[in-house]
RNA sequence: GGCAGCGUAGCUCAGUGGUAGAGCAGGGGAAUCAUAAUCCCUUGGUCGGGGGUUCAAAUCCCUCCGCUGCUACCA
């Protein structure tokens, strides 16, 4: 029965072309999901965008020399390009400076505003002469007072991981334009009263069984702690402007806290995509009221992001009810990091492996079969040079790679390039059978679990299952006796080789199709390529008898000591 | 400092009360269709240390050690 399906990825930061931590940590996981659910005949909408507001973009803009307007504009292209490359299969790819999300941001703040889940407070805030700009709290660098530590943030000192307050900082001055006029002003801010929804919060994530420990843990920690009510606005300019009918006109000029408006972008991004495609209101049959119970909602994301997802994000929805009825999630995906060489991927250090220049060295399905089957999902997880070339040689070239070709070859070579049609199935043929309906079974059910090591795993099992039947079978030894049981075991390989390809769609969709392409043409148009719902007994036989295939040029060439020399030495970092 | 997660074979990781597992790497063998690719067998671990509960602990409890992350105005 199909279902429908609402998949997102937590939001890429607008400032720069991500790592792969980044990537497999939401949108290529969610991508996966995605590609699953459509395989399956579910109505999937899989949503991203780029997440573009606050001081931080502002602050590279400045660096870059640029409008705000034109560094985002520039960025999120450059993202989006990348991201295409990847094989990202978003449904749109929306920015949370567009329009959508700048209506329903402030139509969230004045629901919030009217129901009383809003209060001005006065705060005191750091601003800087010289920038004639507010500074946040990082932006402000001094001397630690607890350890001497001279280059300290303002929110926390790197050297003694003490949590400070910028007021606490001895000789102050501006990260920025490191001008020392600086001094301490009273501004007024709008404040989320989180605190009152604890209980509410609690026994939601309470009734969540099924999400991964870290999730769980991560939320009710917060919870526990006791939620703080959260500043919503800020003194920049890049953002989603306050209107004048909340806060009594006080808070001119201000704007929403970037956490704040950017969950909303993910039904903004909805929006964006019903305009783009001319589907009118139909973004709210996914997020809004009765239209949208029956919608079950994925969401995708690194650890870092969980507490806005369980919580700040949470409070929006639930103090805009019971007016409105928008979606919670339903099932929360957290991922660790990945680690490289034991250390942080950095965007500021340069360290590590990014998205466009991952791209650069190897197609896209090496690094999302890599990265699926390494996904970080019970603890951090290190990526190095040798083990991404080890797996990536043995599953990919070795496994997969070896099995489509060594069956084509000799089909090739020894039945004309047809599929022959001698021969019937017997015992081998159906404990394959037997066994690989089982395996699907399981590997859709790692699926459906989201559980991506051991979909992986199965994945892998299943194309091993090929080759260990294509040495119990032996077509190249019994064609020399008994050509219609070599037939029969050719026939069975190449079925293989096509429903390998169904199976493996989700995760390497290029070479998913190039290995279809093989055997036969993929079925209307070729951007999905379904699942294999019938029983294995037929999809395993189901080659016409004389359809002529064509073994493929080598699907993935295999990764040289000299290129694991040369690219451990190229993305060394800079340190 | 507080909190959380993790610590299982050389490496990457499964395994939450009932005789320690997988893949890779290592060793032996088979096969020769294939990208020297495959398949079979196999070496290897007092499950971070110590203590406790239990007929039984990798699994539950306590404690210590180590690693990582978070700690709310960077996102």
């Amino acid at each position: 029965m199909a279902k429908r399906i609402l998949i997102t990825s937590a939001l890429p930061y607008i400032n720069g072309i991500k790592h792969l931590g980044n990537l497999v940590g939401s949108m290529l996981t969610a991508d996966v999901f995605a590609r699953f659910n459509r395989a399956r005949g579910h109505e999937t909408l899989f949503l991203c965008a780029t997440d573009e507001h606050g001081s931080t973009t502002e602050l590279a803009a400045l660096e870059a020399g640029q409008e705000v307007v034109t560094f985002c504009a520039e960025q999120h292209a450059a993202q989006a390009d990348v991201c295409r490359r990847f094989g990202l299969s978003f449904d749109h790819f929306g920015r949370s400076s567009n329009p959508p999300n700048h209506r329903l941001t402030q139509h969230f703040a004045r629901m919030l505003w009217k129901n009383g889940h809003l209060e001005l407070r006065s705060t005191k805030q750091i601003y800087s002469n010289a920038d004639q700009r507010f500074l946040p709290d990082r932006y402000v660098i001094g001397t630690c007072p607890h350890c001497g530590y001279p280059a300290a943030r303002g929110d926390q000192c790197e050297n003694c991981t003490r949590v400070l307050d910028p007021a606490d900082l001895i000789e102050p001055r501006s990260a920025i334009s490191g001008s020392s006029d600086l001094e301490i002003r009273d501004s007024t801010h709008l404040f989320l009263k989180q605190s009152q929804f604890v209980p509410q919060l609690r026994e939601w994530i309470g009734s969540k069984k099924d999400w991964p420990v870290l999730v769980t843990s991560i939320a009710n920690k917060w919870l526990d702690e006791g939620l703080h009510d959260r500043g919503i606005t800020r003194d920049v300019a890049w953002g989603v402007p306050v209107p004048d009918d909340i806060g009594d006109g006080k808070l001119k000029g201000k704007v929403f806290y970037v956490w704040f408006d950017a969950p909303i972008e993910y039904i903004g991004a909805a929006w964006e995509w019903a305009e783009a495609n001319g589907k009118g209101d139909e973004w709210k049959r996914w997020w809004l009221g009765e239209a949208a119970r029956d919608v079950t909602y994925y969401e995708f994301m690194g650890k870092d992001n969980i507490p806005f997802h369980t919580v700040g994000f949470p409070v929006t929805i639930l103090g805009v009810r019971p007016q409105e009825d928008w979606k919670l999630v339903d099932y929360l995906k957290g991922f660790n990091y990945i680690n490289y060489y034991g250390g942080k991927f950095s965007t500021s250090q340069k360290r590590g492996v990014f998205m466009d220049t991952a791209l650069e060295i190897l197609p896209a399905d090496y690094w999302r079969y890599y990265l699926i089957a390494n996904a970080p999902e019970g603890s951090d997880s290190n990526f190095t040079w040798d083990h991404f070339a080890g797996v990536v040689n043995k599953d990919l070239a070795d496994v997969l790679g070896n099995f489509v070709n060594r069956i084509t070859r000799f089909c090739a070579s020894r039945f004309d390039g047809r599929v022959p049609g001698e021969g019937e199935y017997g015992p081998e043929e159906h404990a394959l059978i037997e066994e690989l309906q089982r395996r699907v079974q399981t590997y859709a059910e790692h699926f459906e679990a989201i559980e991506f090591r051991k979909a992986s795993a199965e994945l892998r099992a299943i194309w091993a299952a090929g080759n260990e039947y294509l040495t119990r079978t032996a077509p190249w030894t019994a064609i020399k006796t008994d050509r219609p049981g070599a037939a029969a075991a050719v026939r069975m390989g190449l079925n293989l080789v096509h429903t390998f390809s169904h199976l493996a769609w989700p995760i390497i969709p290029t070479a998913a199709r190039t290995i279809h392409e093989t055997i036969q043409p993929v079925a209307g148009g070729g951007d999905l390529i379904p699942w294999p719902e019938a029983p294995m007994a037929e999809e395993l036989d189901q080659l016409e008898a004389g359809q002529p295939i064509r073994a493929p040029e080598v699907l993935f060439a295999k990764i040289t000591d000299e290129q694991i020399a040369e690219w451990t030495a190229r993305f060394c970092g800079e340190e």
